[in-house]
DNA sequence: AAATATATACGAAATGGTTCGTAGTTGCAA
DNA sequence: TTGCAACTACGAACCATTTCGTATATATTT
């Protein structure tokens, strides 16, 4: 099952903050509302509710009743879900080639000199283990 | 003005196929969906007609009404479109981070040595120009 | 010339996602 | 113990997208 856009901006909070509360996930959706530039206009407690109620049905997040304020938490692990949603987007946009992604996510200059040694390193040590192992 | 899931498949017939009709652009559409595992159900050719009736008022492409048939082309180049959905996808999934993005499309095991080749290539590339340029 | 095929236009229903108001419940403070 | 604050549940409105039926016009075939 993977996540539409709002539900996928409550699953980085998740992430990020382990299990929290309705509240708490509403709370940093708004400061995260609040600095993005424009501002995005806020969104209402129930609307954060009810969203994770909807998640929680598809089983996206789960949660703790046991007390009065219910604990919620991520159900998949947020690699699996960066996979999942890169498949789709890859096919959706780029015929299914990755390294056509990967050409276009590099080749406009934003990468810093830290992150393409980074991402050398990471394509030599596949090589090696496509040679070794 | 940024395309929905429907209308990036439009466009990439229309980015394949260069100008074409509605019925050449519903036929490719089709073909695509009985190829895909499991099949898609077919299209109807008035929704193909309709949304590109509206993708023409939103400027996602012209239209050559010099015929019956009507002639689409793409407004924007594949490339820029990429770019722009690439955007979008890494602030959402990615919290801004192409690399994070790169690593991940990566380091699945999926990519071939030709690929990594390339994009080892690209990276030498990027480097000598921010040294040398 | 009539019948048939193919085209556009467009209203409207169906779908999926998002938003919030309101009702009802529970805890806490005055 | 009364009242206020915070919580969940849920229906319903709203919006964008997708789908298609039907009306109408134009070309083609018989």
């Amino acid at each position: 099952m993977t996540p539409t856009e709002s539900e996928l901006a409550i699953l980085q909070v998740l992430w990020i903050q382990g299990p929290t509360t309705v509240r708490a996930v509403n709370e940093a959706l708004n400061t995260l509302a609040a600095q993005s530039d424009p501002p995005d206009r806020a969104i209402g407690y129930t609307t954060t509710l009810k969203l994770l109620q909807l998640m929680a049905e598809k089983g996206l997040v789960t949660r703790d009743e046991s007390q009065r304020s219910h604990i919620y938490t991520a159900a998949a692990k947020q690699e699996k879900t960066q996979r999942s949603l890169l498949g789709r987007f890859v096919a959706n946009t780029f015929g299914g080639s990755r390294s056509e992604l990967v050409l276009r996510a590099l080749g406009d200059g934003q990468a810093t000199p830290e992150e393409l040694a980074e991402i050398k390193d990471l394509i030599t040590r596949l090589e090696n283990d496509r040679t070794h192992g």
